[in-house]
DNA sequence: TCAATTCTTGAGTGACCGTTCAAGAAAGAA
DNA sequence: TTCTTTCTTGAACGGTCACTCAAGAATTGA
């Protein structure tokens, strides 16, 4: 789909001055660094080295350019470690202590703003900009139902004891990794959060036990 | 202190006609619910009640007036729970405990906004309101702070293993702490971060073991 | 060459932002 | 009563917000 559209010549009219998949990176940057609300379209525009009406014709309106780069963003190395190893690790425990380890990488990349774009970038908003919170709510709440669906399996083959909790794990998962993003934009470091990481795994359960201690 | 500029008579000119405690609640309400730049004034004068004249007067300006609601705050129930564990519960690890079941409660209750204002009202900010996100942010670090002492003091009485590290531990548990407050605003219940609450003092050492397993 | 199409540009839209201010109203002091 | 002080009110201030549009420039198809 995407390649007849990109590659194939013969567009009529005008071709765009601006590479878009650079303009998008652009303006991921600054939503990512400072929330989708608390970033104007001027800035958007003199980020992007565009002129509103270019932004207007090529993206549609503020919101829809959001939503690309949130879907763009998904595809990156930043948004897509937590399926990565999902597929890769063997076990469900080895990939629960991996996406902890590289979030704490990524979230603290000086290559890039802090934390995780899907957690903060509309943390606060107007009652105007709901849509764009509950879309990032969404995503995260798909992200949950991944958690758990993994942890679900785990527990059917035998990975997890039968007392496991799949649906609290994930959502502890879950909140420990909001948790790390926000401690990241906070300025933790990776050796912090690496450390946090390894702490959170204390919580996996062993078989035998009780999962927690009163 | 605040009781002579209150409760003693004699002040010369006209009265406020608002109770400055009542507009303050308001104030705080809003804040909380949306953050601080997605608050305008135009929202804050209509919920309190007052004219943009009278709010100047009284409180200064927007950021003057956050200020003083992030002080209200902290003297509130949601705001003192943290200190109130600390000085009340005999141990440690009973401190902690409770701190995450009461943040569990707290974020959670319906009767005010979800989360921690101090957590999320700044979460992000543009460049001109930098100052506020720096302020928030010096509040939650010397919130870390205060965790790492008391459990540097707990190692230190034996409370804690020789091999236990109370620096990362403060900043588990104040990452598990804002991943919960940003649960509860995507909509988590008081049960569902109570066994988050569980699951994260999982990583309390014990003694003779290590922290946790690779 | 000429029309059709698409993008760029620059100027501009009304709405809302945080904030100010002069004028009037309500209190104590003289 | 009159002065002084403090608060309220209503109408504004300039600035920025997201967004639009007509006119010109660059391309393809005929």
């Amino acid at each position: 789909m995407g390649a007849m559209t990109t590659t194939a010549g013969a567009r009529r009219g005008r071709p765009p001055a601006f590479d878009r998949a650079a303009v998008l990176t652009a303006a991921t940057r600054l939503f990512w660094e400072r929330g989708y609300q608390a970033t104007s379209v001027g800035e958007l525009t003199g980020a992007m080295g565009i002129k509103p009406g270019s932004l207007y014709a090529a993206f549609g309106d503020k919101e829809s350019l959001f939503r690309e780069v949130v879907r763009a963003y998904q595809q990156s190395p930043a948004g897509v470690f937590v399926g990565v190893a999902f597929a890769e690790e063997p076990t469900t425990r080895a990939a629960f202590v991996r996406i902890l380890r590289e979030a704490a990488r990524v979230y603290s990349d000086p290559a890039h703003p802090a934390g995780c774009l899907v957690i903060s970038a509309a943390a606060n908003v107007a009652a105007q900009d709901d849509e764009v919170a509950v879309f990032l709510r969404d995503v995260r709440a798909a992200n949950l139902v991944g958690f758990e669906e993994r942890l679900t399996t785990a527990k059917r083959l035998g990975e997890l004891p039968a007392d496991a909790d799949p649906t609290a794990l994930a959502r502890y998962f879950g909140a420990v990794l909001q948790g790390m993003s926000q401690r990241s934009r906070d300025g933790a470091d990776t050796a912090e959060l690496t450390a946090t990481a390894e702490l959170a795994m204390a919580a996996w359960p062993v078989a035998g036990t009780g999962t927690t201690a009163s």
